[in-house]
Formats: C-alpha cells, structure tokens, sequence
DNA sequence: ATGAAAGCGCTAACAC
DNA sequence: GTGTTAGCGCTTTCAT
C-alpha cells in the first residue's frame, strides 16, 4: 500500500538504488540506456521522490518561500505572480507565507520555514536591520521593495517616482504636500518621505508627514482628518489603500477632489482605477520586481563562489495620472 | 558551523537521545524536571528540530497545502486569512499554491506537494471529480466552494443565496434574467446557474445562461456586449470581476445602470464598493469557509478512525444591497 | 558507468 | 520514565 522508494525501482530495473538516485537528480552521470529504463520503470510503478528524504542528505529542497507583509494587500499580486512563473521556471516551489504586518510573526514564519526551504523572498519586511541582517548570514535572502546593506535586494525607483509625483503637484500649483506615512517600520515608508522632503524642497514646496498609519481604507479617515488639519491641497498616502480611506473620507465631509485637494497613492492596485474620483499613483512592474527577485535568489542559492557585492537591484517606476490630483485651488 | 541536533541536546542534557525527541513531540512522557533541562540546553545551543528529518519518519509535516484556482482574486482573500489563521492556531504552517485557473497546472502543483504536506485544501478546484476522488483517495483533502461526493467540502450556500438574489430582482420588476456564466469546469458556476434557473422559474422570470466567461474584468466587456442582446433587464454576473467589466462596457456604451440594466455579482471583494455604481453581490463570511475548511482537514488528518460520512458544511451567503440593481424600465 | 555502504536527523517500537 | 535500536528514503563518497 505504501509507496513505491528508490528501492522498488532498483530491483525493477536490475541496477543499484545509487544508479537510480543519480537517474533522478544527475542524469548526465548515468548511461542514456540505463537511465531510460530507470525512468521507465519509475513511470510504471508511479515512483517520486521523496523530498524529505531528498532533503535530508542534500539540504536543498527546490522551495522557497516568500513573506508579504501583508497578503492581503493588492500590491503584493503582481509581485507574487512573477515571483511564482520565475520560480516555476526553475521547477521550484514558491511557498507563500504572510506576516500580518508583525515583526514577530515575520519571525515566527521564518524560523518556522528555515530548514524547510533554500530561501527567502522577503517582500517588504518589517524586520529591523540587524535580524535581517543575521537571517542573511545563514540563508539565501532577497528583499523586495528594501534595502539593507550586504543582503541583495530589488526595489522599485521611489526616489525618482516620488520626483515625478512631487513635480507634478508642484506643476499644478500646489504649494505644500502632506505625506501621509505607513507603518513605523516600513523602509520604504522612509525611503518615500525622504524623496518626497527632498524634491518638495527642490521645487520650492512645503512638506509634512503625518502618521504613521496601517495602509489600509479604514485607516485613511484618521489620515484624511489629519491632513486637513495643516491647510495643505497635496496629500500622498502612503499606499493606495490609505488613498482610498482618504477620498472617502473626503468625500463624506464634502470636500472635493481634486478641486480642494489633491490625492495621490502608490502601487496601483485595481482599485486605483475603480474608485472615484480615479486615483493618481505611482506604479511599476511589480510582476518584474518579483521575477528579479526570484532570480537573484536562485543565483544565490546556486552552489559556487558568492559574488562580492551583493546585488542591488533598482527597476524604473511610473507615474500614473488620473483624476485625484488637479490644479491647486486658488487662495481665498 | 552545521546547526545543532538532537544528539548534541541528548549530550547537553545527559539524556538519550530518544528522550530529547519525546521532549519536543510528546512532552508529557517526559519527567518534567527532565524535560524541562532539555528544553533549556535546546534553547542555549539553538536546536530547532528538522523538519524534514522529522517527516521522514513520522509522515506527518505540520503543513497544509492550499491551492487556489487564482491567487490574484480577491476573492480568496478572507479565504486565505481565514484558513491561515485557523492553521496557526493549531500550529501547522499554511503554504499557498496557485492554480493559474489550470486543471493541468492545478494537478501538476498537487503533485509536487503531495509528499510534503498533510493535506490540501483545494479553493475553486477546477480538477475533474475523478481526479478529485482519486487524490481524496491517498491524501487529505478538504474542498471549498465545491462538492464531491465522499469529499469534505465548505461551500456558502448558492441556492439560497442565488433565490434571495433572483427575488431581489423579480421583485423589482424584471422579467428576464442572464447569467453570465464562470468558467466550463467551474463547479460553483454550474451550481449558481442551477439556482438561479430554478428560482427564476419559480418567480415567473426567463432566466438564460451566456459563456463561459474567464472570470476577470477584461472579459466583462464581451459578456455585457453578449448580454445586451437578449434584452433582458437584469444581468448577474459570474462574480464581481466579471460584474465590474460589465459596468464598464455599459458605461462605455451609455447603458445606464440601473436605469436600463441592473447588474450583480459575486464575492463582495473589496472593489465591488468602489466602482461606480456600487454592485450588488451575494456575499457570505469568507473567512469562516477558510477556517471550517482548515477545521475539517485536521479533523481528517488527525490520527484515529475516520468518521463514516464526508462532512459537507454549508455556510451562509448574504445578499449585498448596493447601488447597481434597481427598479426594472417600463417598457417602451 | 555502476555498486556498496555510510550516514542525514529524527521517530517509534521495544526493552528495562 | 528513560535508553537502545532499527529504520524512514534518499544522497554521496569511495571503490571497482
């Protein structure tokens, strides 16, 4: 009843269980002939191999795992479909974990997956520098949409996206723009604030940031409240998520967008398109961002020599316009 | 520099080794004093015990599989925290696997995982039920949103909710109803067209079915174009991706929703109160699927007799009221 | 090119 | 309550 082991198939094809190991994962070291008829005796008795046993001795097990802060979030599907067709591609499996937004159960996932598969994807961790950092030591990392030094990484360009968001709204006359940041702990939550502080500052605009706030609708209300408070017509929420908290919350105290305020997102999730007035959001190819990843993983787990510097990896973003952000309104 | 084993905890703590694994799986057999020495030198050299190591002799992984026809629908979101939660809380890791709405690709992900998990939860199957009851017949499985004879399954409940759907419409004044319908080797879309067929019989509506249609807004466009030439009055869609394309098309086409056509959809995703009009959608507690599901796996998992018949759970859905369906026109 | 044999780290009888 | 021991199914030297 059990299934069929290595064991069966050798008997079966008159060779050594080694002969029929090597078939199976070195085949280039086993007589085309042999090897034919080990793979044809496999098929006929419906053999697989076990990857536990496999992993056992090899310690490699074809998995990794990839950990999205949030499952959640829209934003990670495109990252998660390119990570999976890059993976599957090199006949791995892509494991998907979530972390709820929590750096302990980011941990918890990790520490649980750590034998189990030859890396990690880690998609806008909320880890702090120092556990990545040990985590990388002794296992295979990527991080997606995070820097840290010395752990090979691949973003989306927010410098240069958050430019072109800012000179946008400084072209439509805005004079001051509230960022309306994400969680405490998120990299990219910081790596936003700074370009956007920094281009403000060049095109001669007023910056804030408000916050932190969890990226999600229900908490773009408190966000919308806040801003509103300083007088700014420029608000870039952290997410498209916390935009769209935002205009409903704008909406339902009448204020008028794009007429009194502007309101920008990031990620470009579905919904940037669907909800009115349609979101203006900075995007990129996310389904390339987990492509790259996925890559930079699999040359890392490769055996041989580790390159010297640990890839990073920048892909352009894209300002994408719709009907959230309009001409400043003119001062009373 | 290798991680510790159990034979370094067994020389650590002056026990067999035998004793160190009984610690950590079966801790009640082990003195407490004992074991909790065990625990102690476990934590200070580090031990984690391995995972694979650990399945090799016991079979059993502490791991589920799910798989869902397509991971970017939002649909499966509560799904997923739902399952996900309800695993953790028992300690088993969730691993998330995509189906790319392929049987091929479905049968083909099952395949790989079939060694390294306890059980599959399968989300929307598009397999064949002989392939179903084939795979039940050596594994685990629970289904969701699908029924097979002798397999455990979590649905929300079509029937009632397809007939509160179709009264709604009846008693709004249509006569006709379309159903544009999900994929040929959806379970759920047949179901969905039975109910809606048979309550719309029993309202005095003509109901007829048009498709298949690939559930994502791009094919909206095609299904409202199609639809329109029946000039029925009141169109329910496969789901509200679908739903959403067919607001689109109409809009594009100065259909007015509701005032010429009423539209519906299915799942209540978090767009379907975005998009404008809003939609109205037969909804249900998503999560509660994903946790019953899980419950139900390890109820099958757990060791010991199994119960005679396959539990088949059946939920509640709601009807959604929003903005997209309305008072049928008065003929011309 | 193939075989023999020694583990990989753990669990599960079975003994005491 | 704890120790001994035989595997789980495979990979990987090392021979031949």
């Amino acid at each position: 009843m059990s299934r069929p082991t290595i064991f069966d198939v050798a008997r079966g094809a008159g060779v050594a269980i080694s002969t029929v190991s090597r078939a199976f994962s070195n085949p280039q070291r086993v007589a085309e002939e042999t090897r034919e008829r080990i793979l044809r005796v496999a098929e006929e008795l419906g053999y697989v191999p076990n990857p536990h046993a496999r992993a056992l001795t090899s310690r490699r097990t074809e998995t990794i795992a990839m950990v999205v802060s949030d499952i959640t979030n829209p934003h990670f599907f495109e990252i998660i479909r390119g990570a999976e067709m890059r993976a599957k591609a090199s006949r791995f499996t892509l494991v998907l974990v979530n972390a709820e937004e929590s750096a302990r159960i980011e941990m918890e996932q990790i520490a649980r997956l750590a034998r189990s598969v030859d890396g990690f994807l880690l998609a806008a961790s909320r880890l702090p520098d120092e556990d990545l950092l040990q985590l990388a030591g002794t296992h295979s990392v990527v991080m997606v949409n995070r820097q840290v030094q010395g752990i090979p990484s691949v973003i989306l360009d927010q410098k240069e996206g958050c430019r072109q968001l800012v000179v946008h709204l400084a072209s439509l006359g805005h004079s001051s723009v509230v960022y309306l940041s994400g969680p405490r702990n998120s990299w990219i939550a910081a790596s936003r604030w700074q370009a956007i502080r920094d281009s403000a500052a060049a095109c001669g605009m007023s910056a804030l940031r408000m916050g932190p706030y969890t990226p999600t609708v229900s908490h773009g209300g408190a966000a919308a409240d806040a801003a509103l408070t300083t007088g700014a017509t420029a608000l870039i929420a952290h997410n498209d998520l916390l935009a769209i908290g935002v205009l409903r919350r704008l909406a339902a105290r009448s204020v008028r967008v794009p007429e009194d305020v502007s309101v920008a997102g990031f990620d470009n999730i579905f919904a940037a398109d669907l909800c009115s007035p349609s979101l203006t959001t900075l995007s990129g190819v996310h389904a390339d961002l987990g492509r790259s990843a996925v890559e930079l993983l699999l040359d890392g787990v490769a055996p041989g020599p580790r390159t010297g510097e640990a890839p990073r990896l920048v892909l352009p973003s894209q300002l994408v316009l719709r009907s959230s952000t309009g001409p400043a309104p003119v001062a009373v």
